[in-house]
RNA sequence: GGUUUCGUAGCUCAACUGAAUAGAGCAUCUGACUACGGAUCAGAAGGUUACAGGUUUGAAUCCUGUCGAGACCA
């Protein structure tokens, strides 16, 4: 069966060739769905016409619909209103689509790994402290971004960059040894990755305490951030670290071991995974020889003290420091060797990168550089830039303590789950570790839906002191629905739900469904093209919506006329069928029952 | 100082990339069947889309300026 819209826009085209004399082919042909408050299922607006028909819009829209009416296998009925031709498709149409799709577990899917090469590049944190809410929000758009990329067709890799090394670990390395009295997860009954967190705190601590005494002695601020003793004492072990002495190596990969521990525990929590992970300590040395290379091309310039440079002016950007004078380099060498790593592993044919909007301009200069070299793969690198979650006091800031913390978000979110459902009382007939199970799904959901459903590239608020609904327009709200339909399901007593598609009527509840299942493929595409999860949301909250008009308009169980109680419950197979799936791409589980 | 992103209902967000009366949820108020699940449904109220110009048959959307917020680069 064709497209409706395809074969709507070939119909438009040969009509208005035909009166105009002139030549769109169908792609040049835009449609769109009719508003609500008129009637017909697709519209198309002649205005852009005008000066090739040379006559006004309403008569222009009659000509093309008077045109389009000797043909009624595809178009039932047409309304012109001004300038708008409202089209209404054959009912036929809605319901073979639906019969064809209901039990179709591939519709609005491409097949599997048939574009491109694709490597996502997200979460990547720091192993000084545990994971926030705004890597909350990364890892979801990550993990959400794949699935989307995979449904659509394309050959998927994911890969994590840890930030294990620097001044910030150690830190958290100088306050345990100086405090820590051997102080180990087990002993203290704390996640890795919160214990060397506290420790990344109480050097913060110390380190301004000591700061604010030799302010007092009046040295300029500065000055006293860089002298502290617990400051120089932690730039003693990054040297160290550097020059590798062993016994700074043993505490940085005990403690380190701790986070990754701590970082696992909250990663299989959220669902998300891995193909590979790539770690700072191996990569920060690389990028050294793609300096020299471009230096040798001409392509960077050195001074006479020996730093090297990309003059970006001629972009719009400034002149960019690659290499040190002391031929140390800094982050955007390292980004552009392990961009070639990155390719050297996976010769990708893109490689997204999900990374907070703050980087714009280290990306802009990344992508600028490597193409500068002629690089293969500089083309191929696309900053999936998303905005910061923002508190209602502003920023997160981990040395002002407003953070919200990862695990403790998700456990809040546990616990709303379990006092709203036993609040309910739809625990009956459930033991422990299903009920535990239908918490967590549902908590996450909330979790999950909340933060996808807003625009990655806008910055959203989170105000920790109103929890996160589960009413209205929430991913528990999808989850009840699917939970009602397959709760209708299993209590239906007909053995097959084929109907006869000539038999059924449409009322205006059953085929806003039709027409909201009908979506589903286009909005997949443009999930993937905007890498945007916030259009599957909204999608899904749509969807929802339409089932519970359906629902509460209609009985399903109780319908008397054979052919449409099968209708709707073939209806209803379809419906659950894309929120599962749909679901899946955000990571939102569908539950059968809550 | 330069670059850049943003400003939509009291709050949190939409708006198919320029179309018909700018839509949802939360909060507030009102209502719903002895029905297949009320985490639902229906309704009311809430807007000069920051402001001022411009382009267009048509602007929240594009252009210019002003004000305000954030981020980045010395």
């Amino acid at each position: 069966m064709k497209n409706i819209q395809e074969a709507i826009k070939e119909l438009l085209s040969n009509a208005i060739n035909q009166l105009y004399q002139i030549d769109w082919k169908p792609t040049q042909i835009v449609i769109e769905s009719t508003s609500d408050d008129f009637e017909g299922d697709y519209t198309y607006v002649v205005f852009p016409l005008l000066k090739i028909s040379k006559k006004g819009p309403e008569q222009t829209a009659n000509e093309i619909a008077d045109y389009l009416r000797n043909d009624t296998s595809v178009i039932a009925s047409i309304q012109v209103v001004k300038g708008f031709i409202n089209l209404t498709v054959q009912t036929a149409y809605w319901t073979n689509f639906t019969s064809l799709h209901a039990n179709n577990l591939h519709f609005g899917f491409a097949s599997l790994n048939s574009k491109e090469n694709v490597l996502v590049e997200y979460s990547s944190p720091n192993t000084n402290k545990p994971l926030h809410l705004g890597h909350i929000r990364n890892n979801l758009l990550g993990y959400s971004v794949i699935q989307i990329l995979k449904a659509n067709g394309y050959q998927v890799k994911s890969c994590n960059l840890i930030n294990d090394r620097g001044i910030h670990i150690c830190k958290s390395m100088y306050a345990w040894l100086q405090q820590g009295n051997g102080e180990t997860p087990s002993t203290a009954n704390l996640k890795g990755d919160h214990l060397v967190g506290k420790y990344y705190v109480a050097f913060e601590k110390q380190h301004k305490l000591e700061k604010e005494a030799l302010i007092q002695s009046g040295i300029d601020e500065e000055t006293a951030a860089k002298q502290t003793k617990s400051m120089i004492e932690a730039q003693e072990l990054l040297r160290k670290w550097e020059a590798g002495d062993e016994e700074t190596l043993a505490v940085w990969k005990k403690m380190n071991a701790w986070v990754y521990e701590g970082f696992q525990t909250t990663y299989t929590k959220l669902g998300v995974t891995f193909d590979q992970y790539y770690y700072e300590s191996e990569t920060y040395l690389l990028g050294k020889e793609l300096v020299e290379e471009g230096v040798k091309n001409g392509v960077f310039f050195q001074k006479e003290n020996g730093s090297v440079w990309v003059d970006l002016t001629a972009d719009g950007l400034d002149q960019k420091l690659l290499l040190r004078a002391d031929g140390t380099s800094v982050y955007i060498t390292q980004d552009m060797g392990t961009a070639a790593l990155k390719y050297s592993d996976f010769k990708y044919d893109k490689s997204i990168y999900v990374v907070g909007n703050e980087q714009d301009y280290h990306f802009k200069v990344l992508q600028l550089i490597l193409s500068k070299m002629n690089k293969p793969y500089a083309n191929g690198i696309y900053h999936l830039s998303y905005g910061m979650v923002e508190l209602p006091e502003g920023k997160m800031k981990s040395r002002e303590g407003t953070v919200v913390d990862a695990d403790d978000l998700m456990q809040d979110m546990f616990d709303n789950a379990k006092q709203i459902t036993t609040e309910l009382g739809k625990t009956a007939g459930l033991n422990i570790d299903e009920q535990n199970n239908l918490f967590q799904t549902i908590g996450l959901g909330a979790l999950k839906y909340y933060l996808l459903k807003v625009d990655p590239k806008k910055k959203m608020m989170f105000n920790p002191k109103e929890s996160i609904d589960f009413q209205g327009n929430t991913g528990p709200f999808v989850q009840y629905t699917h939970a009602r339909i397959k709760s209708v399901l299993r209590n239906a007593k007909d053995s097959s739900y084929s109907f006869d598609t000539s038999k059924v009527a449409l009322s205006v509840f059953e085929k806003n469904m039709v027409k909201g299942l009908h979506l589903f493929p286009s909005i997949v595409d443009e999930a993937a093209r905007d890498l945007s999860p916030g259009v599957i949301c909204n999608y899904c909250y749509d969807l929802a919506k339409l089932f519970n008009q359906l629902y509460h308009e209609h009985s399903i169980l109780k319908e008397v006329n054979d052919e449409q109680r099968k209708f709707r419950l073939e209806l209803c197979v379809f419906t659950a069928q894309v929120l599962q799936r749909a679901g899946a791409l955000l990571g939102i589980q569908m539950p059968e029952r809550m």
